[in-house]
DNA sequence: GCGCTCCATACGCCTAGAGATATCAGGTCA
DNA sequence: TGACCTGATATCTCTAGGCGTATGGAGCGC
């Protein structure tokens, strides 16, 4: 790349006068006076070596020169032009795109709101979200392979990261509605300690899990996994036939499958918290936008409510 | 289109600084010390209103916003690079267009020679050449359609049109060979009275035509035209079937036509001059190289000798 | 802590470029 | 012929841009 030899003004002057054919229009186009625009034109074919226009009385034309430059000078200030409104746009957040990792139990509550009011507040904005576990996302966000993590369980030892909870919220027993249990309103956790477990494997997310098998712990017993699945889905599809109980973060009530009830579990200190992650020196305008829109956008009331019938 | 507001300098920096990543080695590629660079991109990151680099400590990288602002601004300097040694080798007439006129007589003798060496001292110009007559030539240079002319009897009356004589040749009378008078080396014009002849339709080349009739009229008599042809070509096959004779100048003898003759008249003081025509006020480099090519180029030898067999 | 790397800042210099006004010169047309 | 249009020239001013040197300051490795 060689270094430019040719001021732009001039290129702007060359383009418009090779437009108006008429150096008085051509310089009232560009709000200045005639003389200055044949110094400008003149210094340019100094430069280039040749006549760019031919002078005749009673009329300006282009030579053949001039008309093979016209087309790159119109071409490289429109370029110009264009790419300096895209950095623009993109500076201030306005388009772009961010990449965003998220948890899969967060598929049918938090993402879904938050990608809603992000995409109606930034409609320039692709977003690329890819579905992760909370590890993957950790990396994914250190390699820049994303820019938004939305996880379970931040881990405490990230000094490069920033996280913020979105959401905490309790765990709520999954039992198929024929489970003698279903009939309470509440579940003592002590109670499931005899009922085959569905879960999700450990390695998709293992603080959830070893919450999860804490939980029982805690309550004195070890939980009997039957089964695994990767999808909180399938989980509720195999309590639903029949293949055993589950414990789940509250949000997954919003799975509504026949044959399957949620109920709340004592006790309810237990608490699953979903943050959102982000690199601290990231300053890419487009992610303080999409934090700024999670804290506008109050969390879900947390679901200790009736919400289930 | 809007006035540039960024200085490509500026870009030119920013785009080397984009590939090095580092400001001391950008610098250096610039040929310049390190400050400078760095204020360079400052003021384009003033004026975009947006960071185009992340300076963190140990490593420069590239923001969305430069991320998007990098291809136009290579684009533009490509573009403007390319354009301008584009019109400089138009300019200087190393490469172009230009667009010939020529008459039909002159595809077997002037034309192809001229091509031949101006082709080969100018690869790089195309050269687009089209038939047609005197009049329609001149026609064309006033309206730009052609740049140089190649035409029979240079008419007087043109002030904005320059002339020069390429070629300067006598007549000779095409007889098919069984025809009496091609026993004769020479022939006088007035042995032609009682035959038929086979013309050029006037329209075609008035002067010429009228060049021709004119030596029968001061020979003493009318040439009684039986038909006419359009092409040489087509005027030496019909010669040969028998439908006529005819006058033409000399450089036709290149049609070598089995039972077609060419013999020198008498009188032979009646030449026809052939010549190139241009646009006086036309500075394109081309046409120069083209006279100059017409010049250095030795016309052809005038056809008196006994060329023919 | 020391030195090294790397980038930013401060300051001064100089020039090219862009602008204005005034004037000239060639053509056209009434 | 003279008014008028159009573009070129001459001259002056001003400043943004580009470059240099000197210096500051944050990280990083030894």
């Amino acid at each position: 790349m060689e270094r430019p030899e040719i001021p732009l003004p001039q290129l702007h002057a060359f383009v418009v006068l090779a437009e108006e054919l008429h150096f008085g229009h051509a310089a009232a186009r560009l709000g200045i006076a005639q003389p200055p625009l044949s110094q400008q034109i003149r210094r340019l074919e100094d430069k280039v070596g040749h006549a760019l226009f031919s002078r005749e009385p009673g009329r300006v034309t282009l030579t053949p020169a001039g008309r093979e430059l016209l087309p790159a000078a119109r071409q490289a200030l429109t370029d110009l032009a264009d790419g300096l409104a895209a950095a623009r746009a993109v500076g201030s957040g306005r388009v772009g795109r961010l990449k965003i990792g998220f948890a899969a139990s967060l598929a049918l509550t938090v993402l879904p709101r938050l990608l809603r009011t992000f995409r109606q507040r930034f409609p320039g904005v692709h977003l690329d979200i890819h579905e992760m576990t909370t590890a993957p996302q950790i990396a994914a966000l250190h390699n820049n392979t994303i820019d938004i993590g939305l996880l379970r369980e931040p881990p405490t030892d990230e000094t490069e990261l920033g996280f913020k909870t979105v959401l905490s919220e309790p765990f709520v027993v999954v039992l198929p509605t024929t489970h003698p249990l279903a009939a309470q309103r509440t579940v003592q956790l002590v109670q499931l300690a005899d009922s085959p477990f569905v879960l999700l494997p450990r390695v998709v997310g293992p603080q959830l899990h070893d919450q999860i098998t804490g939980l029982c712990t805690a309550a004195g017993f070890t939980p009997q996994v039957a089964q695994h699945a990767v999808e909180w889905q399938t989980v509720c599809a195999l309590v639903e036939a029949g293949l055993g109980v589950s414990l789940a973060p509250a949000s997954i009530r919003r799975i509504r499958l026949k044959g399957v009830a949620f109920r709340r579990i004592e006790p309810s200190t237990a608490r699953t918290r979903v943050a959102v992650a982000w690199r601290k020196n990231d300053h890419n305008p487009l992610v303080t936008h999409l934090l700024a829109t999670v804290s506008q956008d109050p969390p879900e009331r947390p679901s200790t409510g009736p919400a289930w019938s």
